[in-house]
DNA sequence: AGCACGCCGACT
DNA sequence: GTCGGCGTGCTC
């Protein structure tokens, strides 16, 4: 009984416990290795952090003796230690927190004879599959990014237009790697899971299948497992994956790629708030991989680091790609606006617009309109008496869904069935405000009745969004329709404007995107200016299409304020423009990427308790070391201040020195646990830091 | 977070 | 008399 072991269980961040727990071993146990431990009345899963001979004063207490020691498996890594401890304290997590969210689920459940024989099954893993050549010819431009990449070091923030071939890029690179290379690997994230099928489709085909293996939260709890293995022993020389893939134990790790490196999805939005993107930057240095970052409008944080080098400025730590054309014949789409102050009032779909919709129709291509709403009308409203669909739990309007006559709260989930009569006044008469997707795919449905596709038979309206897809496949089936020509006006939420290849579309219309022009959200220019740029290279991929049915691929915007700078970049295509006024907006008034920003939210019953408790977490901050270069700003409450009945407040912290801003994080945390026990802390339900949080 | 203990209302 | 509501407290 000779050796102390610390292990990172799973506390959670307000258990106030240590960030590892202790206990005793008869032997040494090598840091990294999996272990189950005693935790109160249950036994649980630990990664062993600190090994320490107990020799040194006497036991200041009774230490519970560790557990089963999962030896069949290799200890994890001092590089993924270093990750883990790095991502716990940068967040504002526990150690065991990030380290078991980070291993998959199954592992929890396994005992250690159970894990020793299902490794025995696996065998050695298959024969490594010798890579296919490229059955395409690179660019010049690609070529030019793919050389510097060899040579240099990086970061790299490859800047590629959609269509510029950035996925034949990351091809090439994770070629070139395993090739030299006999045991490295290489890690390719994407934001969503929905992009993760045809990607992998593609790495298969060129690495073939024993070679790659994915992990994203859609598997199956054995599935990744089987996934997480193949990486952990390194037999996976290719990982694919979302976000979380970002902490997968592998071995050799010596290249990661994150596509779309601006979408916000990179950001975990609920329990350890972490950046997948920033982690795997850090990631790179530490285990000496090289980074690619790919975009064709890249976050504004990357833009900016990896801008070149000018006068005093020595330039950002990314070194920047660009590859501006897209391939092929088929220019960008061009991009129409459609001035909605000279439209009749309360146009939907301004006739223009209809009627380049009703052309595409009858030569047969493809028309895609979205617009960012779900359901039928957002909001159900009495004329008479001014009742709202309100939803009784949330400071938010339930949202009217027509298909199975529900109101829905799209916060908390309240569903009800729509009344027949106003519930305020009694009166018939309530009327849907608004519009979301459903009602624009019935407008649609209702102009275009009497609209004969070229062989005569009726149009083909379909819509697409989380309603649409919500079965296991719904989304597949759906898309192949679109890719078999079955639809010919395609209505969805951004959903659609993601990642997709449709082919045959060759007009994509944006109805109503004014919303993000004057948020009060200092991101949402950027995400609309991305998600139109991503949305205009939706159209007219195929360029032998295009040019055989002689249509230019048009991108459509309704819009009051048409002589909006964003606009006007969007029209030519040039996102260095846009970035480079936001930029400048940032910078004036010193917000991200010049300066650094956290969150502190807290939850309550009401709004009072949760300020209160803010108001006293920020006076407690007064003395800390760092705090005269952090500005913390009052507590004020969340746009959408209550949730299933909890109201939400949140302080802003920001500073120009993300070291002093950690450092008053850092000793913040002990603070708020002792505050909880105050009478200030007395009725808040939870609370928690964000770190360079998406909307504040 | 789990999972206990603990102290008050409606059921076999 | 017990089943069970969730308030409070602890886990090396």
């Amino acid at each position: 009984m000779s050796w102390q072991i610390n292990v990172a269980v799973q506390t959670p961040a307000h258990s106030a416990l240590g960030d590892v727990l202790s206990y005793s071993s008869g032997a040494p146990v090598t840091p990294g290795a999996l272990v189950r431990v005693p935790l109160g009345r249950r036994e649980v899963l630990g990664v062993a952090w600190e090994v320490n001979r107990e020799d040194t004063g006497p036991a200041t207490l009774e230490l519970k003796p560790i557990g089963a020691v999962l030896d069949a498996l290799a200890p994890l890594g001092d590089a993924w230690r270093d990750l883990v401890a790095f991502a716990a304290r940068y967040y504002q997590r526990s150690l065991g927190e990030i380290a078991l969210a980070a291993l998959p689920p199954q592992l929890r459940d396994l005992s250690a004879v159970q894990l020793a024989r299902r490794l025995k099954r696996k065998g050695s893993g298959g024969a490594p599959g010798g890579v296919s050549p490229s059955p395409v010819t690179l660019s010049a431009e690609q070529t030019e990014a793919l050389s510097r990449f060899e040579a240099e070091a990086g970061p790299f923030l490859l800047f590629g237009s959609t269509g510029s071939g950035k996925t034949e890029v990351y091809l090439r690179a994770v070629a070139a790697l395993l090739e030299r290379e006999p045991q490295a690997q290489a890690l390719v994230m994407v934001p969503e899971i929905n992009l993760t099928p045809q990607l992998e489709a593609r790495f298969k085909e060129r690495f073939g299948a024993d070679s790659v293996v994915s992990l994203h939260s859609g598997m199956t709890n054995p599935q990744r497992l089987a996934s997480w293995l193949a990486a952990h022993s390194g037999a996976a020389r290719i990982v694919l994956g979302t976000r979380m893939a970002v902490f997968a134990s592998m071995p050799s790790l010596r290249l990661i790629v994150v596509d779309e490196e601006h979408d916000p999805s990179y950001k975990q939005q609920e329990g350890a708030r972490y950046s997948a993107r920033d982690l795997a930057v850090w990631r790179g240095r530490r285990e000496n991989a090289k980074v690619i970052l790919g975009s064709a409008t890249p976050s504004l944080e990357s833009w900016h680091q990896s801008r070149p080098a000018a006068g005093d400025d020595p330039g950002g730590r990314y070194v920047r790609l660009s590859m501006p054309l897209r391939i092929g014949t088929g220019a960008l789409p061009r991009v129409r606006l459609v001035d909605m102050n000279l439209q009749p009032p309360k146009t939907v779909l301004s006739a223009a617009l209809l009627d380049a919709i009703g052309q595409r129709i009858a030569r047969g291509e493809q028309s895609m309109v979205f617009l960012n709403r779900r359901g039928y009308a957002p909001v159900l409203a009495c004329a008479d008496c001014g009742w709202k669909s309100e939803c009784p739990h949330c400071s938010a309007y339930r949202v009217f869904h027509k298909i199975d006559r529900t109101l829905r709260c799209h916060h908390c989930g309240f569903t009800e069935r729509v009344p027949r009569a106003c519930p305020g006044c009694g009166n018939l008469d309530i009327a849907p405000v608004g519009r979301g997707t459903e009602r624009l795919e019935e407008h649609l449905g209702e102009l275009f009745a009497a609209v004969r596709r070229p062989d005569g038979s009726a149009v083909r309206i379909a819509r697409i969004d989380a309603d649409s897809t919500r079965k296991q496949g719904a989304l597949e089936s759906q898309l192949a329709a679109v890719h078999a020509g079955e639809v010919d006006v395609l209505v969805g939420t951004q959903m659609i404007a993601k990642g997709h290849d449709f082919r045959r579309i060759t007009l994509v219309a944006a109805i109503n995107p004014d919303g993000a022009l004057f948020s009060g959200d200092f991101r949402a220019p950027e995400r609309l200016f991305s998600l139109l740029m991503q949305s205009a290279g939706r159209a007219g991929r195929d360029a032998a299409y295009v040019s055989a049915q002689g249509a230019t691929a048009e991108m459509w915007i309704q819009t009051h304020h048409p002589q909006h700078p964003l606009f006007a970049a969007l029209k030519r295509h040039d996102y260095p423009a846009f970035a480079q006024g936001e930029l400048e907006d940032r910078a004036a008034a010193g917000m991200p990427p010049f300066a650094f920003q956290a969150l502190l939210r807290a939850d309550a019953r009401t709004q009072e308790v949760a300020q209160a408790f803010l108001g006293a977490a920020n006076a407690a901050a007064d003395a800390l070391p760092g705090a005269e270069q952090v500005t913390r700003y009052p507590a004020v409450p969340l746009a959408i201040q209550r949730v299933a009945n909890v109201e939400r407040a949140q302080m802003l912290l920001e500073s120009a020195s993300r070291a002093a801003l950690q450092r008053v994080l850092a000793g913040w945390q002990p603070l708020l646990h002792e505050l909880r026990r105050t009478p200030e802390g007395k009725g808040v339900i939870r609370w928690l830091v964000d770190v360079d949080p998406h909307s504040i």
